[in-house]
RNA sequence: GCGCCCGUAGCUCAGUGGAUUAGAGUGUUUGGCUUCGAACCAAAAGGUCGCAAGUUCGAAUCUUGCCGGGCGUACCA
């Protein structure tokens, strides 16, 4: 419908102002912001009027004076009224053709409603996640798993084709520690032996070193020697490590699996720490890096881009040192460069705390002045902090929100919910009354999650989130929850009209019933979803998709509260509204999908 | 010092491809469960869009300067 409008509009400037002037105009057909002024909008008299430097409102009347609404196409039979407002052009859709378009297509399409084709799709590689193997996930990993497998989705959705990926850091000193303190004081003990979650107890064991170290700092300087073993490639620090690394592997697994975390693909540091050595001899025959006067090798970062150090000289950055040992930046100039070629990729998404903005600005531009064609599409997702009341969370110091707390916490409180709502006498309510433990928990595992994850997601990925682990993450309001009761109301609707008698088959629904206001802001948000989808994809913003389908089910929830379904008037009239719910519900259920979040027929 | 991010209602945040009267949630006040499930709906109150200039017929949105907060600032990961 848009662009057939679009179209309309551009042959009405044409037949008025001419080829080129039409040409020229760049113009957007959308949604007004009331639905009182119509079904859609057009901006085309505002950009001309500035172009022709004329009155706006002049401009737009002549545009619909052309009289292109008339003539005989499809969409110009559909529309219903034109009228002026302001500066804007706005159009009011006949129901009978705008409720029969969205509707039948999401019917058709269902679980593709919301998918695109895209002309020439990409081969992504997502790097998310990427957890150290010395502690269980946290708060953090939360944020970055939750808002990188969001975007993985609105980039498969928008047609793109990605390989999911995650760096495992599985070596280092921070594991060394941990796994001291469990070879002084662990006694033998075990996941096994202790009952605990594997990634847990090793975690532990990392908290009490830092406890240990404070009374006795030669632990540290112990630590160091033990990651030289470590690099030695000792038989016993290497068996050692893979135990314990396996138990944080095994202990990470079950929490990603809860959360739906996929991996096509992991990188151990282990493995790939070496790499890159070659290519930063090349880049220095390349004259792209250069040695100094220590013998780094190093790389003279450009200035309009990241300006000055405080002596007004370029920023400089080590790429390799003198006694030819590894950096982070050397470990990435060859990881990335051997994947692209492996792969064939054309893009490449680093999901990582916005802490490491210069890190990838950095190693970006490393890439371009190597000349790698692939280097404008590297992308660093950068998403802000998670804080505390305390501030910022910490490790070592214990300032963390372990992720798996939150979660059985979460699910507690919507156990009890579940619980709470099952004396409920009135209406048809045949929700946790008739059902089992397992379903009350199953459930309660679902809304738990559906909080946590919209409540990650529903802030653009810039914004810092302040949680307070003393306020428990709301089931209320603009909240995962929220969405997932309008699904299940809608479907509980579904069902009451089911049970009754059969409703007339699509072909015959007659769309000429549909219309009213609370009908039209739906069907606009229904409509949108597609390009919500794309659009989030294109932005790395799961927010607008979790925006949108929070609208949508503010829209059904206003819908079925002043328009009966199973009780409307006539049988054609319930059929109508019954395909408004079906739509929504679908809707809603494909846009908590591309989040991650489940739904449920009944809460 | 330099680079990036942020500053919108009491609180948490949308809106930042200029465009119709700046929105939502929460909190406060009020109304609604004998009528498809109250994790819901309806209504009220609540805003110098950090400040100041500029561009524009028109700026929360673009430009510049300033103020406040955060993250970072090679030879850690």
């Amino acid at each position: 419908m848009k662009q057939a409008l679009h179209e309309l509009i551009y042959r009405a400037v044409e037949t008025e102002f001419g080829a080129d002037v039409a040409k020229s105009v760049v113009f957007t057909v959308e949604q007004p912001p009331k639905p009182e002024m119509g079904d859609y909008a057009t901006n085309v008299a505002m950009v001309l009027a500035k172009q022709l430097k004329q009155n706006p409102k002049e401009v737009a009347e002549k545009i619909v004076d052309s009289g292109q609404w008339t003539v005989d196409s499809e969409a110009g039979h559909s529309i219903a009224k034109v009228e002026v407002l302001g500066g804007f052009i706005n159009f009011t859709i006949k129901p009978e053709v705008w409720f029969r378009e969205v509707l039948e297509e999401i019917e058709e399409l269902a679980v593709d409603y919301g998918r695109s084709q895209v002309q020439h799709p990409e081969k992504i590689m997502v790097e998310y996640l990427s957890p150290n193997t010395n502690k269980p996930l946290h708060l953090g990993h939360l944020r970055n798993g939750v808002t990188g497998a969001a975007v993985i989705n609105a980039l498969v959705a928008s047609g793109q084709s990605v390989m999911k990926a995650e760096i495992i850091n599985d070596r280092g000193v921070h594991i060394c520690k941990a796994m001291l303190a469990y070879q002084r004081w662990g006694e033998g003990a075990t996941p096994e032996s202790t009952g605990k979650k594997p990634d847990h107890f090793f975690g532990d064991w990392y908290v009490r070193f830092a406890q240990e170290a404070e009374k006795d700092a030669s632990l540290n300087d112990q630590a160091q020697a033990m990651l030289q073993q470590w690099e030695a490639g000792d038989p016993g620090v290497r068996q050692l490590w893979l135990q314990v690394r396996q138990w944080v592997l095994d202990g990470w697994k079950q929490t990603e699996e809860l959360l739906g975390f996929t991996f096509d693909k992991a990188y151990f540091e282990s493995d790939v720490y070496q790499l890159g050595k070659d290519i930063v001899e090349a880049g220095l025959a390349k004259g792209v890096f250069r040695k100094n006067e220590k013998g780094n090798i190093v790389f003279d970062l450009p200035q309009e881009q990241f300006g000055t150090d405080e002596e007004g000289n370029a920023k400089v950055i080590t790429v390799l040192r003198a006694d030819g040992t590894s950096l982070y930046y050397t470990q990435d100039l060859g990881l990335q460069t051997s994947r692209v070629a492996e792969y064939h990729l054309d893009r490449i998404v680093h999901v990582v705390g916005s802490e490491q903005n210069f890190y990838f600005q950095a190693l970006f531009a490393m890439f371009k002045a190597l000349g790698y064609a692939w280097a404008e599409k590297l992308h660093h997702l950068s998403y802000a902090m998670v804080y505390l009341p305390e501030g910022k969370m910490k490790s070592r110091e214990g300032t963390v929100v372990d992720a798996d707390d939150l979660i059985s916490q979460m699910q507690e409180i919507a156990r009890t919910e579940i619980r709470s709502r099952t004396g409920i006498t009135h209406g048809t309510y045949i929700g946790s009354g008739s059902a089992s433990e397992s379903e009350i928990e199953r459930r309660a595992q679902i809304i738990a999650l559906g909080a946590i994850k919209f409540y990650m997601l529903k802030q653009k990925p810039t914004t810092d989130i302040y949680f307070d682990p003393k306020e428990s993450i709301s089931f209320e309001g603009h909240t995962g929850p929220y969405c997932q009761y309008a699904y299940a109301r809608a479907k509980s609707i579904v069902r009451q009209v089911d049970s009754g008698q059969r409703t007339a088959d699509s072909d015959s629904i007659n769309y000429s019933l549909l219309g009213d206001t609370e009908e039209r802001i739906l069907l606009q948000k229904l409509e949108q979803f597609p390009e919500v989808v794309t659009r989030a994809a294109e932005e790395y913003n799961p927010a607008l998709v979790a925006t949108h389908v929070f609208e949508t089910a503010q829209a059904f929830n206003t819908f079925y509260t002043t328009h009966p379904v199973a009780k409307a008037e006539t049988e054609s009239l319930r059929s109508a509204r019954l395909a408004m719910v079906q739509a929504a519900a679908r809707v809603i259920h494909n846009g908590l999908a591309v989040l991650g979040i489940q739904t449920l027929e009944q809460m």
